[in-house]
DNA sequence: ACTATTTTGTACATATTTGTATAAAATAGT
DNA sequence: ACTATTTTATACAAATATGTACAAAATAGT
């Protein structure tokens, strides 16, 4: 019952499963579920694994949640945000997010909006290690948008006057409002919509 | 060990406690932990009752939590929304609520966000009873809302071609993303200034 | 006082979860 | 083959949750 891929396998009895199919199930099962709702039972169970597997893979449920969480940061559309460059216009940058994740919302069969945002929902405020990470993580997640505000003030695309941080908190604002928007399970145009005219209110032309 | 207020009292032994106060106290539970991870168990032993007591008087977790929510929303800053008859202004009225939810927000030891956008975070999408409920309250919320935009855009307080479902829908989504970001603590003039912006950028003409 | 009625306290059976401990299984290297 | 190493399977103890059952307690009405 050895498994496929063998790359530089160290001594010992192998691993009945894939880590990295393994992160993406388990990924799946804290966005369905939840973090506190789901045990470390169950993921045992529906990964088909026993408790004294996955304990020995990892320390707890806390360290699977946060390869979930960086599985899934890692794929989400607003990580074009990060990688505008001086100089480069941001506006349809923020367009083209948008509209990515408006068909993603509306595309995903389960409807559960953006699993950051749900896990930062539940656990926000929470001093749990798992609560602090996600707190830093949106408030980095703030912080590009405000840089990319900025950019867009000094390169004309915004008005002069524009406070970068009051809009980068509204849109950090939309976006998690949108994603709990769509759990309610409206259709692409009906969340496109929302995002152009979302857009073109901040001041940012439609390109 | 009786309670004090006696009304029109039926027969038997009294209950060792006050209705309103447990809901009251039930409400915050949930609001701190969340729906599913608040147990029947914790609800009775934090209230001081047994479970037996609570099953008596309630049939399950779900009709207490039914209670909590008709509770809590009863007390909520955008009531006012339901209250605007036609004639009036509703502009104002948009500022005063987002003015009053930003102070609440803000002024709350507990960084808690709103009750019913957390439930509704944690539930959307359920097929629970609980779950379809939430639905139900936030499209009711949603609905009022675009019934006050077309309101405004009649009385010439927003411009003619404006999207009313649109906007509704962009209102809904600020409210829900505004309760989230208030979790990360952010002070009562950050908060206002996300919520005049937004409305100044919809189109409403500060009061 | 007595009765009917309702709430409360206690107990019980069942299920789930967590963490650990220990033996068995499967491999690499020799 | 043998050994060292790592993963897997099984078992166990302790904690918590759920729902129900039944007797005890506290009241209203007579």
């Amino acid at each position: 019952m050895t498994i496929t891929k063998d790359e530089k396998r160290s001594a010992g009895r192998p691993r009945s499963f894939d880590r990295e199919q393994l992160i993406e199930k388990v990924m799946h099962l804290f966005w369905d579920r939840g973090y506190r709702d789901l045990s470390f039972n169950e993921i045992a169970t529906a990964t088909g694994l026993t408790r004294a597997s996955l304990y020995n893979s990892f320390k707890s449920k806390e360290a699977l949640f946060f390869e979930a969480l960086r599985n899934y940061s890692s794929s989400t559309p607003d990580v074009l945000f990060t990688k505008v460059k001086e100089g480069e216009p941001v506006g349809p940058v923020f367009y083209q997010v948008f509209a990515h994740a408006a068909r993603l919302r509306a595309t995903e069969e389960k409807k559960r909006g953006c699993f950051t945002v749900n896990c930062f929902s539940e656990l926000a405020g929470d001093d749990s290690q798992v609560g602090k990470e996600l707190s830093v993580l949106m408030e980095e997640k703030r912080s590009v948008i405000a840089g990319l505000i900025n950019q867009a003030v000094r390169q004309k695309e915004l008005p002069k006057g524009t406070d970068a941080e009051t809009t980068a908190n509204m849109v950090m604002a939309f976006l998690s409002g949108f994603s709990l928007f769509s759990k309610g399970g409206a259709d692409e145009a009906t969340l496109y919509s929302m995002c152009t005219s979302f857009l073109k209110q901040i001041g940012f032309k439609t390109p």
